[in-house]
Order: C-alpha cells, then sequence, then structure tokens
DNA sequence: ATCATTTCCGCAAACATTTGCGGAGATTTT
DNA sequence: AAAATCTCCGCAAATGTTTGCGGAAATGAT
C-alpha cells in the first residue's frame, strides 16, 4: 500500500495487459463485462488513481487553467477568482493562479510559467504597462485560449470581458445630476489604465452635455491614500463640494478617511456616489450607494466563455457585464 | 516554430544525442564547455522549454503546492495566499489554490485533487468537521508534507501555524480591563471551531481571575449577521454595554453596523477592541483599535516551513505567530 | 609501444499512460 | 466445411525527460 497503483500494477495482477487495463477503465467496448468488473474491483480496491502526469504527457492536455491577477487579495480580484474557481472545478478544472503586482516583469514570467505548466487556458487582467499582449496573441493562436477581463489591453482583438465601464460611469453621472448636486469632486483612478480613461471620459461626456448646471473637480488618484489628500484638500478649500464621486473601492476607503475625520453629516453636509462590488459601502452608515460591479458575476461570464472556448476556439468576443445603482443613502 | 521545442529536436539539429543536450543544459560536468555552448545557443534560440508534464512524470516531483482554504474570498486568507505566492515563486514553487467552502466533502474532494496533480506538499487550513486528518496523516507518512494553519484540527501531531489565539485573547482582555470597562459584550465565532474555544476560553480565563470588577456577556455568532442582531439586543437591554469585543473582522463588521446605526459615539457612548489583521479596523472612525493577527506573517511563516520539509521531513513543529495591541481610537 | 587515466558522449531503460493495428478464438453465414 | 464476421484482447510505439552504465577517443605515464 506504500506507492500508488497503476496500470501496470493491476495488469500484473489480474493477468491481463496494461492496455486492456485501460480500456477497462474507461469503458471501451472491446472489452467484455466481466473483465471491465474485474478491473473496477480491483482498481477500486487498490485506490487507483490515473497519473495525471503521464495522462498529461499524453494527451497535452493538463486540465488546469492560469490565472493572472494584479494582487489576488483585492476586494474585486478574490470574489472573481472564487467564482471562476467554483465553476471550474465543475468541469474537473483546477487553477494556477499568479500575482503579477502590476508588475510587467513579473506578468511576462507568470505567463511563462503558465506555458510550462502546459495550461489549457489563461485569464488575465493584465499589468498597466503590460509587455504581453503579442505573446498573448501567440498563446492564443497556438491554441491556447486567452481570456482578457476587467483590465485589458487597449487595441486588441480578444475575448475581452469588463464591466459596463462607460454605462456605469455615465449612470453615476447621471445619477448626480438627478440628485440637483452643485458642485461634485470626481475621484479618479491611475490616469494610464484604460479602464480610468474609459470610466472619465463617459462621466466628463454626460456632465458636459448638461453644461453649465454642475463644477466639477477632477482629480486622478493612484491609491487610496491619494484620494483621501485630495479630498482633504477639496473640504479645505473656500467652495467646497457638496458630492464626492469614486470610480473605485480603494478611493471611496480614501475618501471616506478624510470624510470621517471631518466630522460631516452623510448625505446633508456631503453626499457619495462609488463604483464598487458592494462590499466596501455596506461598512458605512449610512451606506453608500453604489453603482455595482460584480467580481464574482464577471467570473461566472469569463469561465462560461472559456468552456465555449475549449470546445473551439471562435471569432473573439467582447463581452459586457451590466451594471446597476444599488441605493445606500448616501446620496 | 509550430510545435514547441524538445530535447530530441535540438539534438538532430546538433547531431548529438538527446542525453547529451539534456545534460548541456543543466551544465553536467561530463559535457565540454564547447558543446554546452553550442547547445544552449540553440535552445534560446528554439525557445526552449522543458515539458513540465516529462519532467513530473519521470522526477516524481510537480513544483506545485495544493492550498485549500474555506475561501479565498476573505479578509485573512487572501493575504495569506497572497504571501505563499510570492515567497513560493521565489523556489520555483507554484500554487494550486482550492476552496473547501467549509464543507468537508469538498475539502475531501479537494485532497483528491491534490494528490492527483502530485502536489510536492500541501497547505491546508481545515473545514469545521473535516473527515480529512486520517488522510492527511496518510500523506505526510508518503513524503508529502502538509501544513495545517489558522485552523488546525484539535489534537494532532503535524505541523502547525497559527496565530497565537489564547496570547491575542488574553491581551484582549487585559487590554479591555486596563481601560477598567464595566460591562462587555464579548462577540465569538462559530462555537465549533477549536479556534473559537480557544480564544473564548483565554479571554474568559483573565477576565475570571479579575472577577467581579466587570460584567460580561458572551455570544457565539456564526456569521456578521448574527454579531449584528446580537450587538442591537445587548443595547437594547437595559444595563447596555460599554464595551464590544469582536474576535474577527466578521464580527466586528456586523456589530458595527448596529452601533452606526444607534448614531453612538465612539469610544464616549460605547468603546471596541477586535482581533483583526487592520484592514476592516482602519475603514472606521476613528480608526477600530484592535489586535493584530496578519495573514501576510502567516504565510511567510508557513511556506518557510514548507521549505523547510521539502529537504527532509523533520519532527512536526507547532509555530506560533505572537500578536500585538494595534492602537485605534475605539477604546 | 603498452597500459592507465581522463574527457566526453551515446545507449537504453524507466516513468504511466493512450491508441492504432493486428490477431487469436469463437460464432455465424454460405 | 470453408469462408466471413464478430468478440475480446495484446503488441508496440509514442509522449519528453532523466540517469546509470558503458565505451570510444584523447591524453598522460612507463
Amino acid at each position: 500500500m506504500g506507492q500508488p497503483a497503476t496500470l501496470k500494477k493491476i495488469s500484473e495482477q489480474l493477468n491481463l495487459s496494461i492496455s486492456t487495463v485501460s480500456r477497462a477503465l474507461k469503458n471501451h467496448p472491446d472489452i467484455s463485462e466481466n473483465t471491465k468488473r474485474k478491473v473496477k474491483e480491483l482498481a477500486a480496491l487498490m485506490e487507483y488513481e490515473p497519473n495525471a502526469y503521464a495522462v498529461n504527457l499524453r494527451t497535452n492536455k493538463s486540465k488546469v487553467f492560469g490565472l493572472i491577477v494584479p494582487a489576488i487579495s483585492n476586494m474585486f480580484y478574490d470574489s472573481f477568482i472564487s467564482a471562476v474557481e467554483v465553476e471550474a472545478r465543475k468541469f474537473g478544472y483546477s487553477l494556477m493562479i499568479l500575482q503579477s503586482g502590476d508588475d510587467p516583469l513579473l506578468e511576462a514570467e507568470n505567463l511563462k510559467l503558465c506555458k510550462l505548466n502546459r495550461v489549457d487556458g489563461i485569464f488575465i487582467s493584465v499589468a498597466p504597462d503590460t509587455l504581453s499582449t503579442q505573446l498573448l496573441s501567440k498563446y492564443r493562436e497556438s491554441g491556447i485560449p486567452v481570456i482578457f477581463f476587467d483590465k485589458v489591453p487597449d487595441a486588441i482583438n480578444a475575448d475581452t470581458i469588463c464591466m459596463a465601464d462607460e454605462e456605469a460611469a455615465s449612470l453615476a453621472a447621471h445619477t448626480i445630476l438627478k440628485y440637483k448636486k452643485k458642485h461634485v469632486l470626481a475621484l479618479f483612478g491611475n490616469a494610464d489604465l484604460s479602464i480610468t480613461k474609459k470610466r472619465k471620459q463617459a462621466f466628463l461626456n454626460v456632465i458636459a452635455q448638461h453644461g453649465g448646471k454642475i463644477k466639477t473637480s477632477v482629480h486622478c488618484c493612484k491609491n487610496a491614500d491619494e484620494a483621501r489628500l485630495a479630498t482633504a484638500e477639496a473640504l479645505a478649500s473656500r467652495n467646497r463640494p457638496d458630492h464626492v464621486f469614486c470610480m473605485s473601492d480603494e478611493l471611496l476607503i480614501g475618501a471616506m478617511k478624510t470624510i470621517l475625520r471631518a466630522g460631516l453629516q452623510i448625505p446633508q453636509d456631503i453626499s457619495i456616489l462609488a463604483i464598487s462590488n458592494g462590499f466596501i459601502p455596506g461598512l458605512f452608515y449610512p451606506e453608500i450607494t453604489y453603482i455595482e460591479t460584480s467580481g464574482f458575476e464577471l467570473g461566472k461570464l469569463a469561465i462560461k466563455r472559456m468552456l465555449e472556448n475549449m470546445e473551439s476556439i471562435t471569432a473573439p468576443k467582447a463581452i459586457i457585464l451590466p451594471s446597476r445603482l444599488v441605493e445606500g443613502g448616501s446620496i
């Protein structure tokens, strides 16, 4: 009972050939019911499990997906990963999860690891200055499906799954307008990211269409702390904003730090709206009103698309997850 | 350039044997510098990467660790995972991450998956009613190191890495006593978990030692919502507590929902102390004072221990990560 | 020139599995 | 009774590596 069982050991016990045992276990029609039964019984007894590496070597399939994100430890990605893991398992796939830390070099290294491990497909949310889009196209051409999600390269003909960034941002703008706010402090993320550009553009477009009705101060913040400072500065200024918009949880955290510290009443003194998956907004009181972007839902869509590609690689498709307003009491 | 390069293809190009190429690439002393150079150059040109499955089949090593947690999407575990991933990579290991969802059956299935994929080692935080401790001992005996972390089975002779649960809880109790609180609402987690038992025991021991000085109402809550309700009930009662203690982030979230809703001033009306990794406490104002339990640090210790075991399996060791008080302004 | 080293490399087995092909033996058809 | 068909199974090659062993050629010692 020391070493794991193999086809060979089973075949020796039963005086059969290895191939017969192999076929018996997979119900090949060539094998009689009688021997099938015997083989299966012994296999169960010996706790036989096929050696995944031998199978993969032979079939060139690994039943493993690679998943590359900037960071696992993140509100959004962990729910995405969670969803993908659960769904993947249902179809017999496992996940190899790598972190790029927003570093293009690490990202490239991770991709190499994926290739080395012969993953059957790749999910990736790319780093800001990714070097890997060409490499990824190559993978795709060589039959390894690649699904970009959340942060996708700018101009690319590939399978992408994103939040409805424009829609979410313009929904945010419309909501703010609806509440007749006068002066909004709008906080956006890293200015280099396409997700930031898209959201900012869409937001400002809507505001512009209603020209003059509202004053907007726009800030791009790289992290929570910059958002905290930007908010503090705005609150200290002569005509201080009556509303803060945050395009992400991270920025919301930063902004809230300043607002709570200042002892402002929400939404009387200042109102707030964020784009979020809902976890962070629910921690405050009143709960923050937000435009929902669910990592969980995105994950389910991503794995679904991946499985479609496993059948046969089809023309790339850009999937967009619609967003909706979830009312808290912050506006 | 279509198919990936193999030792065979390189050897044919150079009129060498496969074995020579293999040895040349790993700097075997038997091979002359001259041929080593030639082989390496061609290998680089052809973008040769060893086929991981062939290597694993031959060597019976996979360079992959299995990691099983109740849920990836969790304040604590995601930072643990993050740390392990980063450190593992430095030594050429990758991670296969599985979620048990606190379901013993799923957990067992995940372990099977680990075995199937011939992982070189397993990190696991067990589900409440785990069925797998025997199985895991078997793995260990057969040479696969198993490292239990955070939630470890009760009585087990194995490598375990935990927070200093008793220490953290008694530190919490001492802190509360120091501030001369009169009536504390103490919220603990799932009563079936050993981590809950340990923390509760230690907490109450300290309180008992200072008998009579303080009144304590103890509640075990399975989730944030139960904590919210328990807190609401306590606040509505005649002699309401002047302090709330939460043994986890989840409970803190629940308790805070009620406290914020009630519009209580912290720490004037009610003071708060939690055991946490610090992220959630930092979201409130004033920031919540907490006893730190860092998933990140725990992860670093876990991988370190794993690597020690990779050299040679040594006697099991119970490692405990000390905790410290981080002052917010909530007490 | 002979023997002993050293240097460098190839043969072949082994890892566990899958699969095309072929071939006994039994059964059915003409 | 010979031929055709069907059942059931084994042979052997192939996947890409690693590694023990042995062996040819070159060098050094006598």
